[in-house]
DNA sequence: CAGTATCCATTTGGATACTG
DNA sequence: CAGTATCCAAATGGATACTG
């Protein structure tokens, strides 16, 4: 064994583990599946959206979360903001192709989910039953 | 057209539509995908673990949290709770086959966004540079 | 239209101590 | 060992009003 002053698991360039503490992967990943996020990947996994379209699409956010939502998702490289120069301002928010990746799982996901909500609803009727 | 007084968007026994706001769907797949709901479920798709070894594995999380996430996740029909009467007491978390497809599908995220972390990383540096 | 600013309520989460 | 109870700090999130 050669000893060393440099544990992997909290060296940030060398294989990352997301069981670990302080993996850089674990906020980005809270990003991409937080309430907002998650909604606003898959719906722009449909195409590029402005912002009030987006926000219709995903029902039930707020501006201000829709806004600071979008401006992780951009920092992360998942999304990407394009300003048209015009009157009124018009902004497209659409994927990148790492967000369009990042989208297609979730989207399986939420697929799944919906296709099990019925098992998933016994599970809670059952539990609650208790 | 039919008249209804029915909407299909509030109705929550027809085609579930994650992006209404009031689809059922929205909290589950929130169970799932939390800050250590992702990590418990991905944990025991290696198979099944106590309750102080899931702790060691998933790095971070307090006492208080993994019980509440365990939970969250029992009562979705994802996690098996099992008691073994013993002295000390042992309980066996595993996942339930429905758990197990999520776990399956969250575990496919986490290696992409591990292995395009550094094209994450390189995102942030740029959008924190303007 | 596409946000930002402000204020406030709720939720989440952590530390610690304690129990069967 | 496997939790629960309590307390408190911090983050999240919503409503509303306002701006370029």
């Amino acid at each position: 064994m050669t000893a060393t002053s440099v544990p992997d698991d909290v060296d940030p360039t060398l294989e990352p583990d997301v069981f670990s503490r302080d993996c850089a992967s674990r906020p980005v990943l809270q990003n991409a599946t937080s309430r907002w996020g998650l909604l606003a990947l898959v719906a722009l996994g449909d195409g590029e959206l402005r912002f009030n379209a987006l926000r219709r699409r995903v029902d039930g956010v707020s501006e201000r979360m829709l806004s600071s939502t979008l401006q992780s998702l951009e920092r992360d490289g998942f999304v990407n903001r394009t300003v048209l120069q015009a009157i009124p301002p018009r902004v497209e928010y659409s994927l990148t192709d790492l967000g369009a990746e990042v989208a297609d799982r979730l989207a399986g996901l939420i697929e799944l989910v919906e296709g099990r909500l019925p098992e998933v609803r016994k599970a809670q009727d059952d539990y609650d039953a208790r």
